[in-house]
RNA sequence: GCCCUCAUCGUCUAGGGGUCCAGGACACCAGGUUUUCAUCCUGGCGGCAGGGGUUCGAAUCCCCUUGAGGGUGCCA
């Protein structure tokens, strides 16, 4: 397909990253990858009362968790740089002073107030709020008025009156058609000498040479001014792709806090998501491969990936289906490497502690064998091994004993300690072999059996297989808690 | 208000005029495995927003309506 072609991503770093923005990251990747094309991460701060080099910090480190590595700029270097565009205001300038001297642009000098005026009134009058130009025929001693009063005046760029139709011919959209006549002239520099977004983005993208803009719906209604700046300049725009946007539950586009619904990526990667399910998950957000895989990895993905298949319609984030992907990963991953990912999980429950032991390794190798099937993401895992961590607590005693009433129940537990005692090795099959043999050979019911064993060795009514329990208890804690749970049967 | 976009099961989607009384996945329900729960396996429920065209034939093409989303900033 298209060799060469030089992509970009271009956060703002005015908040922590959400999944939204990840998700066009992660296209804009996928589709450079797939093509050998190059990635450039560029960032957008003209807003400068909103960024912070915080957050520039947090877009990096949650793009490199995700396993999305940029080919060039903030952060990697390149030889379009600088990458930052608070550091490339000499450069918007010389455009916007080109642009000036056209007559292509002008100063406006009307206040915030003023404009805030106009729009209500065209409001009331059911007009569309627009800047009438008032400022095009500024005379000198007009501004030198405005000037005296201290008024820093913006600069607008003068759109054409000819300008007529314009087509934006976009990968996924197909041709979409603007009126210029509904433009206004727009403002590329602000009262405080940043260049605004419509303009840096245009010069930025032309010196960058990027050949393709992957971005976010919520920019088509945007490009026609863009394309007007591309056009006054000289340069060549590149191809657009626009895609649908991701939804909340709500239906609304994901921002900050869409009811309690975790939307940075930073929530996910804390909560304990892999990230290469949330790779996965975020790829088939507004895409599928023609087949009807699901689980694919990162390899598979740049090979299928398509951005002509691209889907136009948004996508509601489905929190179940990412919790069944990531069940799913941490169920078939490396046992290995989901110890190690559980780690810091357990720790901060307080059951581990800093350093782990060799014996301790093995045991926990067993204990998250066992709870890895039973959690959708990590933070879910210390109360599933709490069994194994805790001493035993019965929130309701009264209760938990009466499961342990009874000669039957009792013959069951002295029984098991002995026959484990007997045992030459404690290991699943000899653990099975006293369990069955309990159960053909006493004479008492299952459910003498099963359920208050499992209440006397973990105090839940539910969790993993007997046989495990036991095993990865030990003999000696076994003991313990059978012994406890006989003396409670005593009291009765 | 105006401009732009979009519209298949609850959700993510396949489907580009006949092979679709619409296929897959999640969720849900039922059965099996596990004497528990989870996992796993099998099955089930469930949809082309509405109305007009075009056509021998429309989920697929066109128009209208409706609904949803985005834009309309000296935010990006």
């Amino acid at each position: 397909m298209t060799k060469g072609i030089r992509l970009r991503f271009p956060p703002s770093p005015t908040g922590k990253i959400h999944i939204g923005n990840m998700r066009t990251a992660l296209f804009n990747w996928l589709w450079a990858r797939k093509n050998q094309g190059e990635l450039v991460l560029r960032i957008e701060d003209t807003d400068r009362q909103r960024s912070s080099v915080d957050f520039e910090e947090i877009i990096r480190q949650e793009m490199e968790w995700l396993g999305l590595d940029v080919d060039e700029g903030v952060g990697v270097g390149g030889k379009y740089g600088p990458y930052r565009q608070s550091e490339r205001l000499e450069i918007y300038q010389e455009y916007g002073q080109r642009l000036c001297e056209e007559g292509r642009a002008y100063h406006c000098y009307c206040t915030p107030a003023e404009l805030e005026q106009m729009r209500e009134e065209a409001r009331t009058r059911g007009e569309m709020p627009r800047y009438d130009g008032r400022c095009r025929l500024l005379t000198a001693q007009e501004k030198e008025r405005y000037q005296a009063e201290g008024r820093q005046p913006v600069l607008r760029f003068k759109v054409p009156e000819e300008a007529g139709e314009i087509i934006v011919n976009d990968l996924i959209r197909g041709q979409v058609i603007f009126d210029a006549a509904i433009l206004d002239d727009f403002v590329i520099f602000k009262s405080d000498g940043m260049p605004t977004y419509n303009f840096a983005v245009v010069i930025d993208d032309a010196l960058m040479e990027i050949s393709d803009v992957i971005r976010g719906e919520d920019h088509l209604s945007n490009t026609p001014k863009q394309l007007l700046i591309y056009r006054a300049l000289g340069f060549e725009p590149p191809r657009f792709a626009h895609l649908a946007l991701i939804m909340d539950q709500n239906r609304a586009k994901l921002k900050k806090r869409s009811d309690d619904q975790a939307v940075y990526v930073g929530e996910y990667r804390e909560k304990g998501y892999l990230p290469e399910a949330l790779f996965n998950f975020l790829a088939l957000l507004g895409w599928s491969p023609k087949d009807d895989q699901e689980i694919m990895s990162r390899e598979e993905l740049i090979a299928a990936f398509d951005l002509a298949a691209v889907n136009k319609s948004a996508a509601i984030f489905d929190l179940d289906k990412l919790n069944w992907l990531n069940g799913k990963y941490i169920r078939e991953e490396k046992l290995e490497r989901i110890v190690e990912l559980s780690i810091p999980f357990l720790q901060r429950a307080g059951y581990l502690g800093e350093g782990i032991a060799a014996e301790q390794e093995q045991r926990l190798r067993r204990v998250i064998e066992v709870a890895r099937t039973r959690v959708d993401y990590l933070a879910q895992l210390p109360a599933e091994a709490e069994p194994f961590f805790k001493e035993l607590e019965f929130e309701d005693q009264t209760a938990v004993v009466e499961e342990f009433k009874g000669e039957q129940v009792k013959l069951v537990f002295t029984t098991l300690k002995e026959r484990l005692n007997e045992l030459e090795e404690l290991n699943p099959e000899s653990v099975k072999q006293v369990l069955q043999w309990i159960r053909k050979k006493l004479p008492v019911k299952p459910r003498a059996i099963y359920h208050p064993l499992r209440l006397a060795l973990t105090g839940m009514n539910s969790g993993p297989e007997l046989i495990d329990i036991i095993y990865i208890l030990g003999l000696e804690e076994v003991e313990k808690r059978l012994d406890y749970a006989l003396r409670l049967a005593d009291r009765l």
